[in-house]
DNA sequence: GATTAGACTATGTATAGACATTATTGCAGC
DNA sequence: GCTGCAATAATGTCTATACATAGTCTAATC
């Protein structure tokens, strides 16, 4: 059994809702209750459920009291790799090709490229990560050199941009969309890629607040690139 | 600004850690100073830290302070959506289509098989779910008559397997991976793929315990489908 | 100089009480 | 029966205090 009381009273509290014995919809005991099941006091039963509540196992409703909560929607942790720690912790050596960079103006058919932009310049950069001298992704990035200035006076030859940009810019939000879909003509020459033409593409935009860092979309020959997503109700 | 001390406390920590102004590695003022700065009692400002630590931006040390954490991996939280509820709301309609459905042994050669057997049969079922009548995404699971005894008699061709075991059975935890590849003659013909093959595969195998309940493979037509998953340091 | 023992101190856990908030419940009046 | 008000009860927040625990730092020892 865990070591201190409150982990405890959440863990018994977590095994009843994981068995079934209580199901979604169950009223467990009120504070009251607990505190006079496991002698302690009301902020230790408290707390214990907080995190219960933080884990989206319980609902709380003043007055009426504490609920097993409706199962969520499936949904689960998904890692997304930093490609050149990926590449390396499996031995291979990593590598960067850039392919091209420069700065321009918003398309102006594109929508999200004016987001982006904000009224200023956007960065455009696309190259080509190895591992072991073989094609492993091909990136295509739009950076926002109204949010991030210094951009403009790095060259991503060295450095991957995803990696510079982790490093240097803070940001609150990101959102990733993941297909499946077939390289064209291009891609599949510069991924190296023969017959088998199915790609994972990654896109994210990623936010500081309300305002727009970067867009990126990432390719991944489909046989050699697998996302794993992680779930359970609790840490540990 | 928000309304309670707690939280008041957490966001104007988060804002210095996210603004950057606290970078990686950097040392927050001690809980004691904290304190003396919002003239309230320390259980205030430790549950607001207690907050930030569960949501990863800070990592605290005894003796020597609470520290802002580096720079997690990406992580995001994929939403798995039900194939049902994501049809229905784009407001087609959903049908099912049941291909095959058989009790069997676990196959010898494949050691998943036997493990998720735990010494009993499967049941197998393969089925093809469809949006508007056109096929949106063919299901290939097995589940452990072991551990879910019950699902031998349900027939799966009103409710596909995986509502009714989301419904039926708790678990603790789910693993996914995500692939792009390119149908087989037989998928794609099933799922009525003419050039494009590129298709996402999901793969999901889902435990109670340490007991394995079931596995399944999902093969979306890549066109067709998207995965979203979002990412914010902290709910809301 | 390297190692170890002990003092120190920030965090970790827990208590017992107080008041605030809010949704429910039940009662009184229409 | 319906409406609205007041009593009630459960959660939400906060305080002041206490002791435990475990890294860190210092200083004494080898």
């Amino acid at each position: 059994m865990n070591s201190t009381l409150h982990l405890r009273i959440r863990s018994n509290i977590q095994k009843q809702i994981l068995s079934g014995s209580w199901p979604p919809g169950y009223r467990i005991p009120f504070e009251h209750e607990l505190v006079a099941r496991y002698r302690c006091s009301r902020m230790t039963v408290n707390k214990a459920i907080a995190s219960l509540v933080s884990a989206g196992l319980i609902v709380r409703r003043r007055r009426a009291g504490s609920f097993v909560a409706e199962p969520r929607v499936q949904s689960a942790v998904l890692e997304i790799p930093d490609i050149r720690a990926k590449i390396e912790e499996r031995g291979q050596t990593y590598s960067l090709q850039l392919l091209s960079r420069r700065r321009r103006k918003p398309a102006g058919r594109r929508e999200y490229e004016r987001t982006l932009a904000a009224g200023g310049d956007l960065l455009a950069v696309r190259c080509l990560h190895l591992a072991n001298g073989r094609p492993y992704a091909l990136e295509e990035r739009l950076i926002s050199l109204v949010a991030v200035p210094e951009a403009a006076s790095i060259d991503f030859s060295l450095e991957p941009p995803g990696s510079w940009l982790l490093r240097h810019i803070p940001w609150t939000e990101a959102e990733h969309r993941i297909r499946a879909i077939d390289a064209s003509e291009e891609e599949a020459d510069l991924l190296e890629l023969s017959s088998h033409r199915a790609c994972l593409e990654l896109s994210r935009r990623t936010l500081r607040g309300p305002e727009h860092i970067t867009r990126v979309r990432l390719l991944f020959p489909g046989s050699g690139f697998d996302l794993v997503a992680h779930f359970a109700p609790l840490g540990k």
